[in-house]
DNA sequence: TCGGCTGAATAGAGCGCTCTCCCATGATCG
DNA sequence: CGATCATGGGAGAGCGCTCTATTCAGCCGA
């Protein structure tokens, strides 16, 4: 921008009228007479207008920006979090292709609203400190948030500032604030009889951090359905969602249940870590083992064999928080809500 | 934010002051008694004031924030990008562990500056609008862009229109932007020499998209180094960077040199892919197979074997990218520059 | 013919900041 | 001891926009 931009001014001076009524053509607001929108469109396209944002968000009191929060649960330690711990962390949430599906959905959503996300990492006290202080500055109009761990603090911050923010996921803890679900338990039921409906039955299972309700969940529905089929013990190791996490429970399982023959995993990305140790120990899939993973991520497809999983639509999940985001900023909606999506079976090669 | 917010008024009120000395107060410019800076400090905390970011930036014409976009060189057929395309297009760029990379390294060096990235892909022509309508508009101060395509418009029309910018990687034809970038060549060469170190003789190689200018390097670099110990001819496939296109790659080149004892490739995510085939076909590595891949990647050490590979400090290119461009906004800079870094070479596993 | 009405355009008051002047105070020095 | 000067604080003019209140035509009915 070397020379000055033009103003709302420079265009109602070359269009012949005053200000309002630029700004009332630009905005489409009221009747304006069709000739004279003419005028002002074409004063626009001569001096090359575009509406400072600043200006109009100072009184409109709205951004058009909102952040995209992904919080851990951080040090209550001072000192502040060192470049180290942030480069791990933005590692280990952008390793996992969930966040790349979160992303897309919400831009999906915000785009034609030519709304944009600012992105926010808040794993350290620091952190959630400065994305409180930027939502209260009204640099973002309201707060997307997707908790990586159960006894994160931002959610219950937020939601005492009275900040508008949508949560992915049910917090721990009560909170009151918006959020968008899964139904994990019909997740795992839907594994668990695909297993079974396959003949499977020396079946085990990889299941998330259990301190994650997810995870859980997702295991509760699981044990409850093969239970109700007459097989109330599953031999289960708990892993961390990671590929090596699941590389190493499935080691663990296959040592002591080398004649098992179909495995649940609680996500793509450990399933595929089961798949390679399964191969490594000359296991066929899903000849020998089936494997059903968890979330239908990218990886489900890239991955060979191609993976059999229960899907997660994590880009229409996102998609509806930014929607009830939405919502809550324009005051269509005061109380909280939740909206829970049904997962989907989706059988490939693995099971 | 229900009750009104507290202004500099309220705060000035509260303490007894002008206006402008709390602003001097909170900007730290000029001397302010001490006595004076402690009063005005007690008052922002019992009125629990924020500054207003809009109305800053008004004045000061500086949003802080800037913009990170991925861009690719997208359809200049009009129509719009369907959600389809930009799902698509999001994902790619997600399932490779660069970018996270990339946003780690940017947002560590604008963190401790209480700056913020809006992340924007542009995908399609009209996605690239809407990035150049943001920076006019002042909604950032400048763009940091990863072009994902070597036909990508976006750098020419962002210096066209003076836009203050930084682009990883030189592009393909001359721009007046700043960029960042990688010897290419001597990572390649690093590989090379590592490979004939290891006393490998039949050695392959799968470069990545050949009309990728860091590919084509990267391959430059491998055969003249392989050239000047005496190897003029080395068999090449080319992958497109990611897993499957390593897979199919291998593969191909298996088949046809069934005695291979070394494979340099062009990026960790088909080195990945090409292990595996490896050991599909039962060989061992690196005792049979020695396996050099290009990135030094999150996967270089989550895949087994841990990856020998060619390290590209991405976090650090991308934090360099974010200093050159404050430097650009804040005028210390007016030149367009370029930062070249050195690749190093990582031994671990499978070389 | 004229008051009352309606629809279209304008005037101008802010939104909450920063920053340039300007002034008061007290220290400094010839 | 009065002129000079640094020092710290205040007044107030905008930054570019939106939006309310207001004016001004033009038209209708009585």
């Amino acid at each position: 921008m070397n020379r000055q931009a033009p103003t709302l001014e420079d265009v109602a001076r070359e269009a012949g009228v005053s200000r309002a009524t630029v700004s009332r053509v630009i905005n489409g607001v009221r009747n304006v007479d069709p000739s004279i929108q003419d005028l002002v469109r074409r004063a626009i396209e001569r001096t090359g207008y575009t509406p400072n944002r600043a200006a109009r968000s100072l009184v409109t009191r709205r951004s058009g920006t909102i952040a995209l929060v992904v919080s851990g649960a951080g040090d209550a330690t001072a000192g502040g979090a060192s470049a180290q711990d942030q480069n791990a962390f933005t590692a280990r949430v952008f390793a996992d292709p969930f966040f790349g599906r979160v992303v897309s959905g919400v831009i999906g959503h915000l785009r034609p609203r030519r709304m944009h996300p600012v992105l926010m990492f808040a794993e350290s006290a620091e952190a959630r400190a400065e994305v409180l202080s930027y939502l209260r500055q009204g640099s973002a109009d309201g707060a997307l948030v997707v908790s990586t761990h159960p006894e994160d603090p931002l959610p219950a911050q937020l939601a005492a500032e009275g900040l508008p923010a949508v949560l992915f996921a049910r917090p721990a803890r009560p909170v009151a604030l918006s959020y968008v679900d899964l139904d994990h338990r019909d997740g795992g039921r839907q594994a668990a009889d695909h297993l079974l409906a396959r003949g499977c039955r020396r079946i085990v299972t990889v299941a998330g951090p259990l301190d994650v309700r997810a995870s859980q969940e997702r295991l509760d529905g699981f044990r409850d359905a093969m239970a109700r089929q007459g097989r109330p013990y599953v031999p289960i190791a708990e892993g961390g969602f990671t590929l090596a996490s699941g590389m190493a429970a499935m080691a663990g399982l296959l040592a002591e249940h080398p004649d098992l023959d179909g495995v649940f995993a609680a996500n793509d990305l450990m399933a595929q870590g089961i798949c390679q140790v399964l191969r490594e120990h000359g296991r066929r899939i899903p000849e020998d083992v089936a494997v059903v993973g968890f979330d239908d991520s990218t990886i489900a497809v890239t991955c060979s064999p191609q993976l059999t999983t229960v899907r997660q639509p994590v880009e229409d999940m996102a998609a509806e928080m930014a929607r009830l985001l939405e919502e809550h900023i324009h005051g269509k909606r005061d109380e909280p809500t939740s909206v829970v999506f049904d997962p989907e079976l989706i059988v490939r090669d693995s099971a």
